[in-house]
DNA sequence: AGAATTTCTCTACATATGCAGAGTTATTCA
DNA sequence: TGAATAACTCTGCATATGTAGAGAAATTCT
């Protein structure tokens, strides 16, 4: 499942992550894909020929990468609670919260148009849970081992919690928030 | 500042922002507004050549809007205040947030998209801000009155958190957050 | 090598949009 | 009442977009 065609698929869908990132959802046109990717006119069309096509493997390919991203968090969680204890572990989550808004501001935007766009569009509901889900799922991982599953805040509340905050951040509409904050409010719904 | 020829304007923008909430930015076009208005078409253009205008002046009637809830917000979170101390006080705010993510979903929604929005157009800027702003305002109020401003966490941080809250559930992406959720939230951040 | 097939690239076209401006109706004012 | 002005409404046009399909280039196969 490699190869320079899906590395050309991988180019196409990356472009249109960055679209959605910096032109929101009415910036991602086929023509300004091929050109954000450096591709002639037309090939994204070739791979994805309708439009709902390049959204929903967007979607996908971002809740990949999302995941991807998620996993490397969970086992340096898992990593510190074990050489540190869960506090200090709990403070490294807030850390990489934190920093996650300005490293993945992109990956964390594209997220927001697609979510909001799935909540209207029933051809992406499917790919907007999937996002979700990926995006949920070190919080689960996290609430898990500090919580033991005993808080009674839904998981989904909790990575709106989190959404929240860094929507703020990403859209320039607060500072940015602090560490010991982010760990405040997770130990707040533990 | 009202009469007939005020009425209209309202009309197109109410529209707008409906069609915010219902098809996204991306919805929002003249002839679209026209229809939803009940309009003939030109109607919207008339009113504002400039589709910049247009998504302008939309925030700020929706940020009026917003004023306006949040002003009956405040009244009835003092009038319990005083009457039935703070802690009541706060299970009523818990339980309003909880509430107006399904009264006031439309407003909520395009606040949302005119916030993203804000956070790439320049020309958006200063409307996303007035939207922040309106919604922030009875959060600085209700904490002032309950922490008298000892809290370190940041009102935007605090606003952050109730729409990352209101946006999981107006997304349809977790499910409605119970009023102890809610009001667990903001003790914590006290 | 040469044919066959796949992979792309380019052009074309129907539709939708922002916007300008002409034409029309309603309102004001003398 | 009748002209002047304001308030619309409608048509048209340049541009952008989704999508189809022709054609070119690269690759595979024999």
């Amino acid at each position: 499942m490699s190869g320079p065609k899906q590395a050309r698929r991988t180019l196409i869908l990356d472009a249109a992550i960055r679209l959605l990132a910096s032109r929101g959802l009415e910036g991602v046109t086929h023509r300004a894909i091929d050109e954000a990717a450096g591709l002639p006119q037309g090939s994204s069309t070739y791979y994805f020929p309708k439009k709902e096509m390049l959204l929903v493997e967007a979607s996908r390919h971002l809740a990949a990468l999302l995941e991807k991203d998620c996993d490397e968090l969970q086992v340096g969680f898992a990593d510190i609670a074990a050489r540190q204890g869960v506090d200090a572990a709990v403070d490294y989550v807030a850390g990489e919260v934190v920093s996650y808004a300005d490293t993945a501001r992109d990956l964390f935007l594209a997220r927001m148009e697609l979510t909001l766009a799935a909540a209207r569009r029933p051809e992406l509901k499917d790919v907007g849970d999937l996002l979700s889900a990926a995006a949920r799922r070190p919080i689960e991982f996290f609430l898990r081992l500090t919580s033991g599953g005993r808080t009674d805040m839904p998981i989904e509340t909790c990575a709106g919690l989190i959404d929240g905050i860094s929507l703020m951040y990403a859209t320039g509409q607060g500072p940015k928030p602090t560490t010991d904050q982010i760990a405040a409010v997770f130990r707040a719904v533990l």
